[in-house]
DNA sequence: CCGGATCCGTTTCGATACTG
DNA sequence: CAGTATCGAAACGGATCCGG
């Protein structure tokens, strides 16, 4: 499913041997900032993800310990995917990609709409970060992006 | 080089187009944290990248303004690779996932010399940063790593 | 319907050998 | 020293099929 090849033991190649490809950091992204929690939302994100590589990537991050699947209570042919503590850690890493992609990535216009959060992001990061991790924590989330 | 795949509009989808591999990020942070500037320097770095991917990466990295390449003045069979502005903007993203990595991948111990910088990196990140960034500004790397 | 699994043609990656 | 060339392996993406 995944390549394995020798690396050094360097904490951040072991990292990017995980999420060091297209989709996996977007997956992240469509949890925390999207509230996402179905198979079928992160195949609809717009993104374009095909279906054997979503099945892919989320089994990998399960495998990894990034996320966690549960049936759906609601109806029983759902799964949910849920951030686990090491997944929610990654948020950080998520926010500084959305930072660096709105500084420099300057062809498209920024939404109204998310200039306020993209502020908070620079200029409030610490405790943006915190309300961030809480609310996927309670599995609220407020949709911040 | 790079696959051509139709992506959304979101920054941090088009960034993953180019970060998101194995390598390229590794290269970055050799930049960053261990001074590097020169092709021999990456391939040795113990991650055992290999010529032509090497070669692919810098090209990517060049081509789509992250590094520069110029020739070594004193030695000119060599080039040197330097971060652009756009590529300084990379360092919170290495460092968080650099925080993470010692976090949460506890199966290595951390060698003790890492352990201040490490610290600095949780307690101090926004300070470091900018000495980090004014150290690869002046191209005078102290190898914080 | 929902969450995948499987097959398949195409693209990309990467290890090694080789070159200017 | 700094890359290319080659070529098999892996990953991708689309379509389709399947079990619940």
């Amino acid at each position: 499913m995944k390549k394995t090849h020798k690396r050094s033991d360097c904490p951040v190649s072991r990292a990017l041997d995980i999420l060091g490809d297209k989709w996996t950091l977007l997956i992240i992204r469509d949890i925390v900032f999207g509230g996402f929690r179905f198979y079928n939302e992160f195949l609809n994100s717009g993104e374009g993800i095909a279906t054997n590589v979503l099945s892919d990537r989320l089994k990998l991050l399960e495998q990894n310990g990034f996320i966690e699947s549960k049936q759906y209570e609601k109806q029983r042919t759902k799964k949910l995917y849920l951030l686990t503590e090491k997944g929610i850690g990654l948020i950080p890493i998520v926010v500084e990609l959305l930072i660096w992609g709105f500084d420099f990535d300057t062809s498209l216009p920024i939404p109204e709409d998310r200039k306020v959060i993209i502020a908070r992001m620079k200029y409030d990061k610490e405790n943006l970060i915190k309300e961030i991790t809480e609310s996927v924590r309670k599995h609220d989330s407020k949709n911040f992006c």
